[in-house]
DNA sequence: TTCCCTTTGAGAGTGAATCTCAAATGAGAC
DNA sequence: GTCTCATTTGAGATTCACTCTCAAAGGGAA
């Protein structure tokens, strides 16, 4: 966790009326210092491995308070869940999924995003977010046979 | 339903051993006739408004079925249920969606689809398939002001 | 028509997320 | 520092879209 991400984080909390409680601090940090797209669940797990006293509610309405305050993007890969991402000092980007180990790569095009403000325009929509994702298969799986178990 | 849809769905079943009960064929011409994004619920509710005696249970399993072989299409707008449309004789398409009032538009677009491919190519992964949705409000929702109850 | 395997329906089960409410606790006021 | 009180927390209940279970019903090949 970066001096600049506390430093937001202590300025939303503020800025609502929110307290910084230690439950809270230990979700952000979790969230900051990870490089994955974290499953709510995966988030509980790993505090509480780290052995920090928390309830899956206030996982779940901290990553709330986080996504809705902008300090953390999600994604929806149709499976249910939601994943979450840091995404201070991070640039808007889209993503591109294994369908058979998982993997996420993130990727970024400019020339969509100007494809997509123009299909936008031409509907008559003001366009506020988008969602992009790309499922194949990567290297490594189209070379490893299915395993039947 | 068009002679075409209701053959290609005989056929389905038939080539793999299932059967045309009244239910499955009732499932299948609710999503035929109908030009929206429906819910399973949504069919369910329709089919017993119109007296068709069927389970929760049998919309789900058939609309499963449809989606496996190719004879629908399901997206996931981020709420966490499957939206089904009819898919025969019809184009790969996007997703427009306004975040107010929930219309969906479809929209096509083969420079995206060309990047798309691009991408992919260069991270290696072999594109299998893709959801784009663009969000935003509909020309109606940005005149109307949000009424508060 | 018979027979058998598939299908169905009612209700139980699942899993992610949300809600409830009493007890604990930040943090501003003093 | 400590008082006060609205906010936050945790444990467990609840919700909701599905999915599963299993006994009874029923297609359809022969």
């Amino acid at each position: 966790m970066t001096d600049v991400e506390l430093k937001k984080f202590k300025h939303l909390l503020h800025k609502e009326g929110l307290k910084l409680t230690p439950q809270r601090m230990e979700v952000f940090r979790e969230v900051c210092d990870s490089e994955q797209h974290l499953e709510a669940e995966k988030i509980y797990l790993s505090l509480r491995k780290r052995d920090v006293n928390i309830s899956r509610a206030t996982v779940y309405r901290t990553m709330d308070i986080l996504y809705q305050h902008d300090l953390v993007q999600r994604m929806d890969i149709g499976d249910g869940k939601w994943r979450y991402e840091h995404w201070l000092d991070c640039h808007q980007h889209d993503h591109l999924i294994c369908i058979r180990c998982g993997t996420i790569v993130e990727f970024v095009n400019h020339q969509i995003e100007e494809i997509q403000q123009d299909v936008a325009d031409k509907f008559n929509y003001e366009l506020v977010r988008h969602v992009h994702q790309l499922f194949g298969l990567c290297k490594q799986c189209r070379k490893t046979p299915i395993s039947v178990n």
